[in-house]
DNA sequence: TTGAAAGCGGTACCAT
DNA sequence: ATGGTACCGCTTTCAA
């Protein structure tokens, strides 16, 4: 059996409430004497007070709830890495949960952390969810962050990449090089962040008055096996382009490995261009070009933001923290006339 | 504010107990009229019955925690949604811990845990633990399940690959190969499945007949910098060896980018081998040649037999489940002389 | 300095 | 089919 406060304050001959004191380090109300008796008592039973009784009564929790799209997409860990950083810092923990990519499983996650008294939601939400969704977290009065993503219809805390800036600046980069057919392999569209990298890419187009062709366009899942059949289908519309901007670094490196197994080289006869700039972008050969983001920072930046919310230093809190990309050349991207 | 189960009954002109049949699903005590009136309500109040205060009293709560060593090696994330996907099935969450590579921080998350209800823990021990800590929570009775890991002084339940077996095989392959001055880096050495695979790189040295050279061997803690710099270490020992083995993938891919960075081929000036075959393995060039361990499966056995013990079936319960390496030869090893 | 007792939001047993 | 109520393990007044 476990042992509880009862049972300490039994066996010092105390009442229960002055075993919380002392657990609780509250510096008044109990004497030298028995502080130090009672230590020792918990110190030898090794008594560890139910942070779910506590939790039922202080309806606090020092639990974040994280919720994230992929866990096997590099991006995410260390995005979970900067947030548990700081979380840490303050005494926090991260119940991370793995929304896998399906707008279901997100709103069962969003669901369960309510029931449990986490203090806290960072969200990145994938799918674009629903406002019905929306008003309940919202109605909930839970602190709630939402980080790499930003929902449309609402004001919310948002950590995010200025996303459309940085695939315009990529997709601008490859147009100084002379691209002129530009591939595009996209995300979902209801991904707030895939939606803004879409936008990107068909502004860059239109401000250098080049047209958008529904042919140059397919779309993926964000994994690594999208990007290689995305290659194919692409080839399959058309043969007419000299670059493949893929919206994340896992879709590039499938589409490279495509084009080796179809005998094309990158960059000679095709660039390939990611974004995200995760550790295997500059593993792979050639090393992939793409736009970094601050993941890791953006991460603690969230955790900052919420623990800011929790404790109530409105002061502190903005609305928005939008990063800046930061455009990394590498070898996939070839210079034509 | 929350509403509760207390202003539902309220509402309904009924009693708690009534509202608490209801969303229990319990089939009897509750008749028609009512239980629709109730169901109403709750959806109409978006009201969610508290998990804390339920868990308060049944001692019970669907939550396993997982606790592994780093969230970014792509390894464990692997690992976790072959967890995570046989607890969703049985309605279970998960509490996904990264203990970044610290005993410290490990020995935090377990106590954590054990303040939270969590029904169950997995945990993927990296560092050895001691046998404070280890009794401490065997004490505690929570189900508990080592999984890529085995504590050494305890009977436990565990799930992971012969490691032995598979580094083994794996040197073999290359003494087969031709190879006589074989490099090993290895992990920090207090880890039970590091040991083990040095176990299996000693044993087949002296199976045939090869000396151990300790100036063949440097330490590493399983990133990608590591194997880097280990490298470096490695050509300042000695420079006689054609071969750089390493315990895991992450570590093989850090040697051959420093490799390439010195101006030596891979396979054809020195081979390198890895361990894992995690997903980066086929995508770098030469791509690697290691040893393939079933993560996925290993990951949903884990969660299988926790369940199993968390719901009695003590019947289906084996003490140990041990998978089988699979080497997966691709082309960073050159057959010699 | 210390203790008694009222909850927190549920569950489950025992009556009715 | 329902309701009353005693907990679960803790925190937090309020009194002593």
């Amino acid at each position: 059996m476990k042992v509880t406060i009862k049972d300490i304050a039994e066996i010092a001959n105390v009442s229960v409430a002055t075993v919380s004191r002392v657990v609780n380090n509250k510096s008044k109300g109990v004497g030298e004497e028995t502080r130090k008796r009672i230590l020792e008592l918990i110190d030898q039973y090794d008594f560890q007070p139910s942070a779910v009784a506590r939790g039922l009564v202080t309806k606090k929790s020092k639990i974040i709830g994280l919720i994230i799209p992929d866990l096997t997409n590099p991006f995410y860990p260390k995005m979970t890495k900067g947030i548990e950083d700081v979380a840490h810092e303050h005494g926090y923990n991260i119940i991370l949960c793995d929304g896998n990519n399906s707008k279901e499983k997100e709103a069962a996650y969003l669901d369960f952390l309510n029931e449990h008294y986490v203090c806290g939601i960072i969200y990145n939400n994938f799918h674009t969810i629903s406002n019905t969704i929306l008003n309940k977290i919202m109605k909930s009065s839970l602190p709630l962050v939402f980080i790499d993503s930003k929902p449309e219809t609402k004001r919310c805390k948002c950590v995010y990449l200025d996303n459309r800036k940085a695939m315009y600046e990529l997709v601008e980069y490859l147009i100084l090089n002379g691209h002129r057919k530009i591939a595009f392999i996209t995300g979902p569209l209801d991904s707030y962040s895939t939606n803004e990298r879409y936008k990107g890419y068909i502004n860059a187009l239109s401000d250098y008055d080049m047209p958008i062709d529904s042919d140059l366009i397919v779309q993926g899942d964000y994994i690594i096996k999208d990007g290689y059949n995305a290659v194919g289908k692409l080839f399959s519309q058309t043969k007419d382009f000299t670059v493949i901007a893929c919206c994340n670094d896992l879709m590039a490196i499938g589409a490279m490995e495509k084009l080796e197994d179809m005998g094309i080289d990158v960059p000679e006869d095709i660039s390939v261009v990611g974004f995200d700039d995760i550790d295997i972008a500059s593993l792979v050969r050639p090393k992939l070009t793409t736009v970094a983001q601050p993941i890791h920072e953006m991460g603690r930046e969230a955790a900052n933001m919420i623990i800011n919310i929790i404790e109530g230093r409105s002061n502190k809190i903005q609305d928005n923290i939008i990063f800046k990309p930061n455009l990394v050349i590498r070898d996939s991207v070839k210079k034509i006339n």
